[in-house]
DNA sequence: ACCTGAACACCGTTCAAGT
DNA sequence: ACCTGAACACCGTTCAAGT
């Protein structure tokens, strides 16, 4: 009744990846993979060991997409680009960003991206273990602005978006002026992000801010 | 059979907070709650309308768990002890990390130290925009901090963690050194967190170096 | 008011069997 | 080599029923 060879692995990944953008990586499930290709849950089993192996190959698709900066860029502009690229292709995949966290170690784009970034730091005097830190912080940053964006709740999918705004700004306006004067003032940023480029560019550069300050405290020292 | 009123809410919660602890957010089964009860998964619905509102109960009682600030602090140390009490009530219970996010605007505590950092940072200058945003960086990064921890992560089990690392270090350690050699000397840090107080510090004062360099600049322009 | 029992529509995964 | 079918041990949740 099927053919044989029906299920070629890429397009399986790429299928799922389909799914956690348009419904959330909660709802990326093996049956519903199977069905997209009119097969058996089971099919998918012989391509990938589990559902694990198979959200680590839309972690690496996702991965590969991310645009390597220039290697010879100086320490702040790297961090900068290497953050931006970062973002720009989590935020072409929300859903998938919590499956890049491995990814940086394990892919070989990851790795290199992680490798100069590492160079960068140790060559302006960081020891194994700062450049470990900050690395570190700099892809768990990205991860979690993406994952965090007001109105881009991960959690949430992507269709029950506007009411899910709509409800958190209302109870947020019903606070007692009196005692929460900012929290009103603020709430509509709380709940959805106007400026998004500002919103990415403000804390990557509060963040390279940060280290080159901590740098040249380093250095003094 | 069974006594009536045997299912206190609060306790519920708590038996609930201590299976996060143990086994981690995924672990938690309304099922497995039920059962440290000697009830039916159906009795815990009397008192929670559903698994979302046990977690939100959860979270809120790790809120109410952070030491709050003394709101007389200058902004910058305010932001450090904010953060500092974030991560200090998060590192007790890794697992329940996540469900901190909503809780800052909606649980009372959450709220008055989310009112005082607004407050802190419209008062030096920033727009409600920038406050929000400024605000809501210092709680994504701290939470990610916990979440990330190298070596704490919170989709291992913590019984299964020592095998976990050992085995991503020797991944890593297996790595070409003519390719990766910066990545071989940090792979120690990546996998595991040798001293984590430093981990937090470093982060913390990166992100508070970076805000204030940010206000400096507003406040010349 | 508070809890039980049975049932439903889901999961990921095993294992043996088909072609 | 590649996929199916049936089954298992789980989920969260509904709904009617008990006390």
């Amino acid at each position: 009744m099927k053919a044989k060879n029906s299920l070629n692995p890429a397009l399986v990944v790429e299928s799922a990846l389909r799914i956690v953008d348009e419904q959330g990586l909660e709802a990326l499930t093996v049956r519903k993979v199977a069905d997209e290709f009119g097969v058996t849950p089971m099919a998918l089993y012989w391509h990938f060991s589990n559902k694990e192996a198979l959200l680590d190959a839309v972690g690496d698709l996702v991965v590969s997409t991310v645009r390597e900066p220039d290697p010879k860029l100086p320490l702040e502009d790297y961090l900068r680009e290497a953050m931006g690229a970062l973002v720009e292709a989590m935020r072409s995949h929300p859903g998938a960003t919590p499956l890049l966290l491995t990814r940086m170690l394990t892919n070989q784009v990851g790795r290199d991206i992680t490798e100069a970034t590492l160079d960068k730091l140790m060559s302006a005097g960081c020891d194994a273990q700062k450049a470990a830190s900050i690395a570190h912080y700099a892809l768990m940053i990205s991860m979690s602005l993406v994952s965090g964006q007001p109105g881009a709740d991960v959690t949430v999918k992507p269709a029950e978006r506007e009411e899910a705004v709509a409800a958190k700004l209302a109870i947020l306006q019903s606070l007692p002026d009196d005692r929460y004067p900012r929290l009103r003032a603020a709430a509509p940023s709380f709940v959805d992000c106007a400026d998004a480029a500002g919103y990415y560019g403000d804390a990557i550069d509060i963040f390279v801010n940060g280290v080159m300050v901590d740098l040249r405290a380093l250095a003094r020292s």
